[in-house]
DNA sequence: CTTGTAATTAGCGTTTTTCCTAATTAGTCT
DNA sequence: AGACTAATTAGGAAAAACGCTAATTACAAG
């Protein structure tokens, strides 16, 4: 749970997950729509990896990233017990309204 | 935000919040449920303080510390938006089944 | 005004993070 | 196999985060 909120604290690792929310995309995909090297994109990756926050996974050539979003909603959870939802954080989280979950 | 986010990646802050959420405390006697020195202890509150998380204000002697909420609600707004929640996340937010909000 | 307590600021060394370029691995395709 | 592309690993430099001790400020109260 460290690990996400140490992966979450970087802006550049929030956009790529705000990427990612739309659809899945490859590594190089990713590095081309942020202006920094591409090693420099692997490391964000692999510590939304680290984290859990994203998977990874061959498709042919390339290697394509998504998001994780059972353990997105477990932050939110955590968020939430920290600022008092309590028991009825999991509940709730579960409860967005018009989500396909 | 950027900086909320950064102020919740490390373990002390997180817990100092959740002890705050119970109830309002001086910096003194969140230091030495620490184990870590005062002035690190000042760090950490200054760094919560300038992300909005807490709030300040001197009581007598010594000075209380507490959590403002509405930023802490921001922040799980701001990562449910992250993961797909979009339009309907602060309505969710705002609506933590049984809370005296 | 002086003493005492609460808390912050200064200064410093260590560790971690971040980002880069160069080299390397992994897989594709002819 | 050999050439090509996608991506990661190596290595290193610069910046930021952490946590400490010592010094200082801010109040309160005798």
């Amino acid at each position: 749970m460290n690990e996400v909120f140490k992966a979450l604290s970087h802006p550049t690792r929030r956009k790529v997950l705000a990427m990612l929310r739309e659809r899945p995309m490859a590594s190089g995909e990713i590095a081309a729509a942020f202006d920094v090297a591409w090693p420099t994109m692997t490391t964000h990756l692999t510590a939304l990896k680290d984290a859990g926050l994203v998977t990874a996974e061959r498709e042919g050539t390339s290697i394509r990233y998504r998001v994780n979003a059972s353990v997105m909603e477990e932050a939110v959870a955590a968020l939430m017990e920290l600022m008092g939802a309590g028991k009825d954080a999991e509940a709730t989280t579960n409860t967005v309204k018009g989500e396909k979950s």
